[in-house]
DNA sequence: TAATACAAAAATGTCGACATTTTAATACAC
DNA sequence: GTGTATTAAAATGTCGACATTTTTGTATTA
């Protein structure tokens, strides 16, 4: 581990960026700096400390002198999130596609092989699959080499799990959509491949956007 | 002056960010947590919360037990930034151009005209052009709809006048640059009022890459 | 002279205390 | 009973102190 290089602050702001992507706590729920402490077992310098880094994140706002809150969600906020997504996912492979050589197509041929074998399997671990999954996108973004840009990517990906984690409480992915989610996986690598960045460009962004209309009626019954 | 509601880490972080930006801290210069409360007359708490939220935003990086630093700047990070501010900006643009309005274009009109007239001026201001160029270029991106789009957008930008300004430091807009800057707006606004995606999205990425050279070179100098 | 070891100084990061503000609980008036 | 004022409780935000780590400076040795 590493996290004992970390000062207590950097640590307590990965907890609970986790426990606030992984719905422990709930939106617009209030932090207590008190209850905080007793829970991360931390002072008050660190912990607020953490708190800072996560408003400037948007997992976090606060008002002076009432305190810190976990950052709302909504229905607008989950399509603006996806759709911003799809936007700088469309970017990062098209520059992809014009910096990317031989190891970049590689690592996109292997990373689709894992995710097409572990797909096929009976009894898939959601989280294999997510990981796999991710693996994958992330090897077609890979051969851009914009750090601002794939940050970006990331932090925005990070942003969108709030959602995705609130709507895989109550469901599992079903066959169906799980194939035709395989057929554009797959039509993704052939388009990247032959490096065509029209047809890549208007299929990654109705792949990223797929999700949005599940989540979205799952959301409006909570 | 609202800045009296702020608490004093809000206030300290506007401070930070100013002189960062500014450049009166220099790049991967240290910043001595003690002579930092000196500098601005404040506690360890708060200073130390400004400088956790300026890591989220990458103006400070820091090391356990080895403090704070400004980040640095690099030409890499110069091509990086407005690279990834052009692309940006072009799908700013694109989904305003989609979206807009009879306000959306009456707005770039109104801005582009004060633009106008005050680049016609013998007497340039530039603190006073820039920001009528800033509202032009927002004018053109305000029919976007996408509050996290028009934020990263708003972040790219404060990352980028931090090279901006080490160059404005030694250098004032000559005239021949600015006419053909000029020339560039009344295209820009123009392709924006015929709806013309393709070459809008063209015009905009040269139009935001080309101070990148001249950066480039001031900055080898230093 | 260079390299290492040791001691002193400086700097970082964490804590708990305290003043200030907000929130709640209670009493009072209408 | 409703609404307002008052008081008590709770919570926030800031500070300075302190333990720990890093850095600097000096002396020692090869």
């Amino acid at each position: 581990m590493d996290s004992s290089k970390k000062n207590t602050a950097a640590q307590i702001l990965d907890s609970l960026t986790n426990d606030i992507i992984s719905g422990e706590f709930s939106p617009q729920q209030k932090l207590h700096i008190k209850t905080l402490k007793d829970k991360y077992n931390v002072g008050t310098s660190p912990l607020r400390e953490a708190l800072s880094q996560l408003i400037a994140k948007d997992l976090v706002v606060s008002e002076n002198q009432r305190g810190f809150y976990v950052s709302e969600i909504s229905i607008d906020d989950l399509k603006d999130i996806y759709q911003a997504r799809a936007k700088i996912e469309s970017i990062c492979i098209d520059m992809a596609i014009e910096h990317g050589d031989d190891y970049w197509e590689a690592s996109i041929i292997a990373a689709s092989h894992r995710l097409n074998k572990y797909s096929k399997l009976k009894n898939i671990d959601v989280l294999e699959w997510q990981n796999r999954h991710s693996l994958f996108h992330d090897a077609l973004v890979s051969g851009c080499k914009s750090p601002r840009l794939l940050q970006i990517r990331d932090s925005l990906f990070e942003k969108s799990k709030r959602y995705r984690n609130l709507w895989l409480k109550e469901n599992v992915s079903n066959a169906e959509t799980l194939k035709i989610n395989q057929n554009e996986h797959a039509a993704l690598m052939i388009l990247a491949l032959d490096r065509d960045k029209k047809s890549i460009s208007k299929l990654i962004e109705n792949h990223i956007m797929t999700p949005v209309e599940i989540i979205k009626k799952n959301l409006s019954q909570l």
